[in-house]
DNA sequence: TTGTACGCGTTATCAA
DNA sequence: TTGATAACGCGTACAA
């Protein structure tokens, strides 16, 4: 691989030369920039981007840790980090946490030693000592998790008024009797999902039953079983709200399995508007979330830290809403085997 | 930041001998390891990857290039190259190129240029001119992709095989009249399974018809308008196969949205597994590829190469299988209004 | 426009 | 055997 020395060479002038004319800078004629970029089409000379940034302290790359590229929350929020870090001019390194604070911790040292220019995190689970992370001169911004005690950038949602409003919207439809197949205690945006659903009932003055709480792990198996759990227990809801799209989906199969219908006999609203929740044969009501665009407003939020246009904190929240489908009912008005299509 | 001179300051040694410690290094005593240890503890140093890549030449980081991490079939293979990645120790750059050779081109430039260890490429469509990187000392691996005319080292499926396979389901089901909803024709894996299908009718004796095929572009929206086309067209096929699951995900829809009924009215097949196929209210009959496996075993052939184990080209091909669910009608023995839900 | 020091670890050479 | 010194990887920035 040619290096910068042998366009110097080829071009008959110092390497300091074809530095300044690779970066744009001024001081550098017409005629030798032409001789410079000659030589470096002749040698196809590519910078070593490596040893730019050891001499400028800035690799333009970005860390982008989350639980799993593979549940389908995530895709959309990568996507959006990785197009508006391209405009920026950064790369993104994947990292999968599968939501284990070890593993998150091990690539956050893991990152900090490759020198990236900024960190976003969304992993689920919350890890405590990420404090000792705000003296290191790499930005960390924090999407739909709780930022800890120290305060770093943030992109969300207001989860417990989405919830509430999922709720609501139940409760509208007359339903007394709402079930909550909530995610783990450990997750922030969880909880406040839980504090929504018990938010909504008290307003509304509906007494709160533990019977009608089941904790699931957001993922497909558990809303199977947290459905399974709800029929079988008592009192038997009439509709339910999950934290998340994925369980719904498992609930509504645990519904399929036993011949409970949805929405006739059981109302289901999820979270996410996850892009299954579209198709005609599912039709989930659920709460929208702007992930794609939580992604791309984590890179700004970055991005100004870098440049260091910004000092204070700052806290984004976006915009949610409801998206009514089918399987709230709400629109429910025909008649047994009139859907033309399973 | 600590750097290594701190250290070895504190240490009351040389930045040599920190590295050696560091690096496992022989001839180094235990009493200054130890003493070395304690002032990386107390200093909080970590060393900078950057300036090790630089002496090494190796940066531990490599290159994923896809089309869209949001379209479904991506995040399991990102996965699969994700953790055997980081099993060997390398980190990855994800790359979304909307299947644009223009921005496909500017990112391999950009991995080359920061040095990357390895390149992995599984966007669609076909570039040409990638034959001038064979020169590079940096190996790249295709996933489900023809390698250029220089052999690349490459993992994937056989399409036309599988395509077949799932044809000629359709045909033992009594079919006769299938369609095709092909992916574009510059897609290499589209144009085998197009070959695949024409092989199963060509062996079954059934005529081939232009009509029936229509070209979309793996996207649910190409499967629903083809599906339209067809449905409009003359003759009105009695099953279709689909290049993949999303547009088989949109055919069906049109077939909602027509009062089509699937199975009963038309059988659907599509391709790849995704995991929305697997839904109670899905059930889509498809040909499940291995897409983890594929990811996983891409990173194998490149650290192969990187730690320069195996300089002959690798092509793997890995299996798959037919996943008979109900839209292909081969389990179908409801009456109408038998399904529990929707 | 150029020489040169610099960014920060690593490795080859050399000394103890 | 153990450790230090210095050159090196490759661009960039500053003084000249």
């Amino acid at each position: 691989m040619a290096k910068i020395k042998d366009v110097a060479k080829l071009a008959g002038v110092s390497p300091a030369c074809v530095s300044l004319a690779l970066n744009g800078k001024p001081y550098v004629s017409a005629k030798t920039k032409k001789r410079i970029y000659n030589a470096i089409e002749q040698l196809n000379y590519r910078p070593n981007i490596i040893a730019r940034s050891l001499r400028n302290k800035k690799t333009h790359t970005i860390g982008l840790v989350l639980s799993d590229i593979t549940n389908p929350f995530f895709p959309e929020i990568a996507r959006g980090v990785e197009t508006k870090a391209r405009e920026y001019g950064f790369n993104v390194i994947l990292c999968n946490t599968d939501a284990d604070p070890l593993l998150e911790k091990n690539y956050i040292e893991v990152l900090l030693a490759k020198q990236v220019d900024g960190l976003i995190l969304t992993s689920v689970r919350i890890m405590d000592d990420l404090d000792k992370y705000t003296k290191e001169n790499c930005p960390l911004v924090f999407i739909n998790r709780k930022p800890p005690l120290s305060d770093f950038d943030f992109v969300g949602i207001d989860n417990v008024a989405s919830a509430k409003m999922a709720v609501e919207h139940l409760i509208k439809l007359g339903h007394r009797k709402i079930a909550l197949i909530r995610g783990e205690p450990a997750s922030w945006a969880s909880f406040s999902r839980y504090e929504g659903y018990r938010m909504a009932l008290k307003e509304a003055g509906i007494p709160y039953s533990d019977n009608l709480v089941k904790i699931g792990y957001l993922r497909y198996e558990s809303g199977y079983r947290a459905m399974e759990s709800l029929l079988k227990g008592s009192p038997i809801p009439t509709a339910i709200f999950c934290a998340n799209d994925i369980m719904a989906l498992g609930a509504i199969d645990a519904c399929v399995d036993r011949k409970v219908k949805v929405p006739q006999d059981l109302a289901i609203v999820g979270f996410d508007d996850i892009w299954v929740a579209s198709l005609k044969n599912v039709q989930l009501t659920t709460v929208h979330q702007p992930r794609y665009e939580m992604g791309a407003k984590a890179v700004e939020l970055m991005v100004e830290r870098i440049i260091g246009k910004r000092k204070k904190t700052k806290r984004v929240i976006l915009p949610t809403k409801l998206v009514i489908r089918r399987t709230c009912g709400a629109n429910f008005k025909i008649s047994r085997g009139k859907w033309p299509n399973l």
